[in-house]
RNA sequence: GCGAGUAUGGCGGAAUAGGCAGACGCACAGGACUUAAAAUCCUGCGGGCUUCAAAACCCGUACCAGUUCGACUCUGGUUACUCGCACCA
C-alpha cells in the first residue's frame, strides 16, 4: 500500500541512480526549467514553497518524459533582513541560523521527491557565488552603469537602512510597514534608466502573463511629451519643463518647481525667501504616506520671480509646490489651470488666473469655474496655432520651440535608477575602496571576493554594521598602497538574484562569472515559475542585468526568461492570508508524514486553478489519499488476473480505450499549459474507465488491459513520481518509469461508429440522435429531419432552416 | 481617480474556435458487503413544477440590454470583489 516508506525506497534509488543529472552531451535537447529559489528566513518549507515547487517538478518530469533533457536546478538567495533581524532578536549569528535553515530545507525539499540537480545548487551568501555578484556590480561600475550620487532617498527607520522605489509600498516598508521617510545620503545606484526603453520594448515577445507584462510597462511608465525652456524675467537664469500636452501651452497662467529643486534659492527674492525656506523645511516633514494621501490639500508658495512664456511671451509666476515631484521629468511643470485638474486646484486656492486655450470639438458645455476640461480639442486663444487640434498642435508648437531653440521632443519615463546600497550586514559588500589620494577605486577582481567578515556588531544605529568593524574597513588603496578605507554599505539582496539563472548550469566556475560558449546553450530559461509578487522588482531587474551582461559580451541572451507562470496564492481554511497571528498556518510536514508526498502534492494540483490558489481544504488531502489507494487497487488487482487467450476488442474494450485515449490526449495539452487540476480530473476518469470495465466485463482481455495498464502508470508517473515508480516496478517494468518514452495517443480508438449528437429546436435541446460517424451534413440533416420526434415541434409550424456542425450540434430552426 | 482582472450548484472547480452548462472531486442521500461500524464497491445529486413513478415543461453561469439559428463565452452599460499604478505634468 502507498505510504511514506514507498516515498523513501524511491527517492533513495532515485539519489543513487542520479535521475536528476543534466547529461551536458544532450544540450540540444535541453529544457531549463526554473523554479523561483528560496528564501531560507524561516526555519521550513511552507505551503507556499511546496504549491510553486510540487507542481512545476510534475511538469518538469513531464517534461523528461517527452524526451527533453531536464535542467531543474535549485538554490538559496540566502542573504537579506528577516536573517539579520533574527539575529538582533536572538543573537544567532546571520550565517549561522541560514545555514541551518538551509540545512533543513535542504532535507525538506528532498522528501519532497522533486526532480532537483543538486548538483547545481547555488547560495547566495557562500564566498563562490557573491565573489561573482561583486564582479558583477565591478562590471557595471567599468560601464558606467554603477555610480555614486547624493540623493533624497527612502529611509526605512525600523530597518534602518535606505530602500529601493520599489521596496516602497504605498509609502510603508515592503518587510516591516513603517512608515518610510527620506533621507540625503550618498549612495550607489544602477543605471536602469539607461534600458527603459529595451525593457519596455521586450516585453511584447516574452510568453509571460499579459498583467505582468502590464506591470512592467506601467513600472517603466513611458511618455512622450516636449520639453520648453522658460527664462526666467531678470536673470540670467532658466529651467525646462516636461508636458505631454504642449498644445495648452498658451494657457500658461504660472509654473511650479519642486520643492527640492536647485533653482529654488536663486529664485526666491528677499520678500519671500524666508516664507520659501519655511515650505521647503515644512516638505522635508511630510512622510510619503501622507504626501499619497488621497485628496491632499495641495500647498504651495510664490518664489517673487517671474518666468517667460517660451511661445507667448507672457510673464507668470513662478511657485513652488510639492505636487510637483523632483524626481520625474525636470521637477518643473508648467500649470495650465483650464486644462489640468491639479493645477485648477492650485489655480482657485490661490487666486491664480485660469486662461482657456482649448474648445471641446463638439462643443460640449464645459463650466471653467467649477472643472478643468482635460480632454483633447480646438485651439483658440492661441495667436497664429489657432484652431489647430491638439495634436496638430503638439506638434507644431513643439516644432516652433525647437526652431527658437527653446524646446525639443522628449521621452520621459517613471523608472528611476536602482538604489542597491544597504546599509546593513547580511549582504555582499560592495567592493570599492575610497583612498584620499586616488578616490573612488574598485577593488581588482584578483583580490574578490571582498569577504564578509563574520565577527560584527550588527545591531543597528542607522550606519552600515561594517563600518564599526575595524579589520574591515580599514584597508590599503590597490592603487597607490596608501591607507584607505572600504565602501562599508552591501548590495540589495535583489542584486544575487538578479544574475542566479546564469550561475545554475555552470555554477563551479571558479575562473570565470559563467562560461559564455555553455550558457548560451543552456539559456534562456524555458519556463519560469514563481509569485507574482515579483512583477516589478526582481523580474525587471534580472531582465536589466541580462541585458547588462549582454552588452558586456559575456552572453547573446537578452530575456532570461522566455516563458513565465505565477502560481496562486493557498490561503489559510479560513480563506485568510496564512499568518502566524492568524492561526491559520498549515504545515506541509504533518500532511507529508501522514499520507506521503505524493498526496499531498496531487491535492495542491488538483484542489485550485495553479494560478489563482484557494482556500486549504482538510477534506480535499483525504480524498486525494484514498484516490491513490483507489488507483493502487484497481492496477493490483490487473496485475493480478491469472493472464488468458482472450483477444478480443469489442464494444467494452473499445470504450475502455477510448477513454483512456481521449484522456491521454488531454492531460497532454493540460499539462503542456500548467492546468494540472484538469489533467488529474482526466486521469480519474481513466481509473473510473478501468473499474468499469472490471464490473462489466467477466472474461477480460488479461493481454490488453496489462498493457494499457503500464501506459497508463507512464501517463500518471509525473503527478505521483513515487507511486508510480512503485507501480512501475510492480509491472516487472525496468527501472526507471521516468526513463520510459511518453505514450502516445492511439487515434484509431478516438473515433467512434456513431456520435450522439444534441438536436436543438430554436436553440433548446430536445433530443439526441445517434448518427454515423462517417455520414456527411446533407445526411445528418435528412435523418434529423425525419425523426419522429420532431414531430411535436413542427406541429402548425414550418421548418425555415437546420444548422449542422458536425461532429457537435445540429439546431432546427422552426417558426 | 486611472488601468487590468474576476464573478458558474451547498463547496473546490470544469467547459478547444460561439455549439449538450455544471467534467472531475468534496459534501449529502440511497443500495451492496458486514452481526455491526469503518473501509470498499455501485447508484443518485442545480432549482422549480408535476407525479404512485416517470416523461414532458419552465427557470438557471453577478445584474440590465444587444448581436446570433445558437451566448458562461462576443459587444455596450451596471454592481461587487481582487490586483497594479496613483499629484507622472
Amino acid at each position: 500500500m502507498y505510504n511514506k516508506k514507498i516515498d523513501e525506497k524511491w527517492q533513495k534509488e532515485w539519489e543513487e541512480k542520479k535521475q536528476a543529472k543534466f547529461n551536458k552531451e544532450n544540450v540540444d535537447k535541453k529544457y531549463y526549467c526554473l523554479e523561483m529559489f528560496s528564501y531560507p528566513s524561516g526555519a521550513k518549507l511552507h505551503v507556499g514553497h511546496w504549491y510553486n515547487y510540487g507542481p512545476v517538478d510534475t511538469f518538469a518530469r513531464f517534461k523528461k518524459l517527452q524526451g527533453y533533457e531536464v535542467f531543474q536546478p535549485m538554490g538559496f538567495d540566502a542573504f537579506g533582513l528577516p536573517a539579520e533581524n533574527y539575529a538582533i532578536k536572538t543573537g544567532v549569528h546571520p550565517y549561522d541560523s541560514t545555514m541551518k535553515n538551509i540545512d533543513t530545507m535542504e532535507k525538506q525539499l528532498k522528501a519532497m521527491g522533486a526532480m532537483f540537480n543538486w548538483d547545481a545548487e547555488v547560495i547566495t551568501c557562500k564566498e563562490d557565488y557573491y565573489k561573482w555578484t561583486q564582479w558583477l556590480f565591478l562590471k557595471l561600475y567599468e560601464m558606467g552603469l554603477a555610480y555614486r550620487k547624493k540623493a533624497n532617498v527612502n529611509w526605512c527607520p525600523s530597518c534602518n537602512t535606505v530602500l529601493a522605489n520599489e521596496q516602497v509600498i504605498n509609502g510603508l516598508c515592503e518587510r516591516c510597514s513603517s512608515v518610510v521617510t527620506k533621507k540625503d545620503l550618498t549612495q550607489w545606484f544602477f543605471k536602469i534608466t539607461d534600458y527603459a526603453e529595451e525593457l519596455l520594448d521586450g516585453l511584447k515577445d516574452l510568453d509571460w502573463p499579459e498583467k505582468t507584462k502590464k506591470i512592467q510597462t506601467n513600472w517603466i511608465g513611458k511618455s512622450n511629451g516636449t520639453i520648453a525652456t522658460f527664462k526666467v524675467e531678470g536673470k540670467d537664469l532658466s529651467f525646462d519643463v516636461f508636458t505631454t500636452r504642449v498644445d495648452t501651452i498658451c494657457g500658461v497662467s504660472y509654473v511650479v518647481l519642486a520643492p527640492e529643486h536647485e533653482l529654488v534659492p536663486k529664485l526666491a527674492t528677499k520678500e519671500n525667501v524666508e516664507k520659501v525656506n519655511e515650505y521647503i523645511e515644512k516638505c522635508k516633514l511630510v512622510t510619503e504616506i501622507d504626501r499619497l494621501a488621497e485628496d491632499r490639500e495641495k500647498t504651495g508658495v510664490f518664489t517673487g520671480s517671474y518666468a517667460i512664456n517660451p511661445v507667448t511671451g507672457d510673464r507668470v509666476e513662478i511657485w513652488i509646490a510639492d505636487y510637483v515631484l523632483s524626481t520625474y521629468g525636470t521637477g518643473c511643470v508648467m500649470a495650465v489651470p483650464a486644462h489640468d485638474e491639479r493645477d485648477f486646484k492650485f489655480a482657485l486656492k490661490y487666486k491664480l488666473p485660469v486662461k482657456q486655450v482649448i474648445k471641446p470639438v463638439d462643443d460640449e458645455r464645459i463650466d471653467l469655474t467649477k472643472e478643468a476640461y482635460t480632454k483633447p480639442g480646438i485651439l483658440i486663444n492661441s495667436g497664429k496655432f489657432d484652431n489647430l487640434t491638439t495634436e496638430e498642435a503638439k506638434n507644431d508648437i513643439t516644432k516652433y520651440l525647437k526652431e527658437k531653440e527653446l524646446g525639443d521632443f522628449k521621452t520621459s519615463y517613471r523608472l528611476r535608477d536602482w538604489l542597491v546600497s544597504r546599509q546593513r550586514y547580511w549582504g555582499a559588500p560592495i567592493p570599492i575602496i575610497y583612498c584620499d589620494e586616488c578616490g573612488v577605486v574598485p577593488v581588482p577582481e584578483k583580490d574578490l571576493p571582498v569577504k564578509l567578515p563574520y565577527n560584527v556588531e550588527f545591531k543597528p544605529d542607522g550606519k552600515s554594521p561594517l563600518a564599526k568593524c575595524k579589520e574591515f574597513v580599514n584597508t590599503v588603496c590597490p592603487c597607490c598602497g596608501k591607507k584607505a578605507k572600504r565602501e562599508t554599505d552591501t548590495l540589495d539582496t535583489f542584486v544575487c538574484s538578479s544574475w542566479y539563472q546564469f550561475r545554475y548550469p555552470d555554477n563551479k566556475n571558479d575562473k570565470k562569472i559563467f562560461d559564455t560558449e555553455w550558457i548560451d546553450k543552456m539559456l534562456p530559461v524555458d519556463k519560469y515559475v514563481g509569485g507574482p509578487e515579483h512583477a516589478a522588482m526582481h523580474l525587471l531587474y534580472a531582465r536589466f542585468i541580462t541585458k547588462v551582461l549582454r552588452d558586456a559580451g559575456y552572453t547573446k541572451v537578452s530575456e532570461p526568461f522566455k516563458s513565465l507562470v505565477h502560481q496562486g496564492l493557498i490561503l489559510g481554511p479560513d480563506g485568510n492570508k496564512m499568518s502566524k497571528s492568524k492561526g491559520n498556518v498549515i504545515s506541509p510536514d504533518e500532511y507529508v508524514n501522514k499520507y506521503g508526498s505524493d498526496v499531498f502534492r496531487m491535492y495542491l494540483m488538483f484542489g485550485f486553478n495553479y494560478s489563482d490558489g484557494g482556500p486549504w481544504s482538510e477534506d480535499g488531502v483525504v480524498s486525494m489519499s484514498k484516490f491513490i489507494l483507489r488507483l493502487e487497487r484497481i492496477l493490483d488487482k490487473i496485475l493480478q488476473l491469472p493472464d488468458n487467450d482472450n483477444n478480443v476488442i469489442n464494444e467494452n474494450e473499445k470504450d475502455l480505450l477510448y477513454v483512456f485515449n481521449s484522456s491521454l490526449k488531454g492531460i497532454t495539452n493540460d499539462l503542456e499549459n500548467m492546468q494540472f487540476n484538469t489533467a488529474i480530473a482526466k486521469i480519474m476518469e481513466i481509473t473510473n474507465a478501468l473499474y468499469k470495465y472490471d464490473k462489466d466485463v467477466e472474461i477480460k482481455n488479461t493481454k490488453m488491459l496489462k498493457e494499457l495498464a503500464k501506459k497508463f502508470i507512464v501517463v500518471f508517473a509525473p503527478f505521483t513520481p513515487h507511486f508510480a515508480e512503485e507501480m512501475w516496478n510492480r509491472f516487472g517494468g525496468e527501472f526507471s518509469v521516468f526513463n520510459q518514452k511518453y505514450i502516445k495517443v492511439d487515434e484509431k480508438y478516438l473515433t467512434k461508429d456513431t456520435t450522439e449528437l444534441p438536436v436543438q429546436i430554436n436553440g433548446v435541446v430536445r433530443f439526441k440522435v445517434e448518427i454515423p460517424t462517417n455520414l456527411d451534413e446533407k445526411q445528418i440533416e435528412e435523418t434529423v429531419v425525419n425523426d419522429e420526434r420532431l414531430k411535436k415541434y413542427t406541429i402548425d409550424k414550418e421548418i425555415k432552416k437546420v444548422i449542422v456542425v458536425k461532429s457537435r450540434i445540429i439546431n432546427v430552426v422552426v417558426k
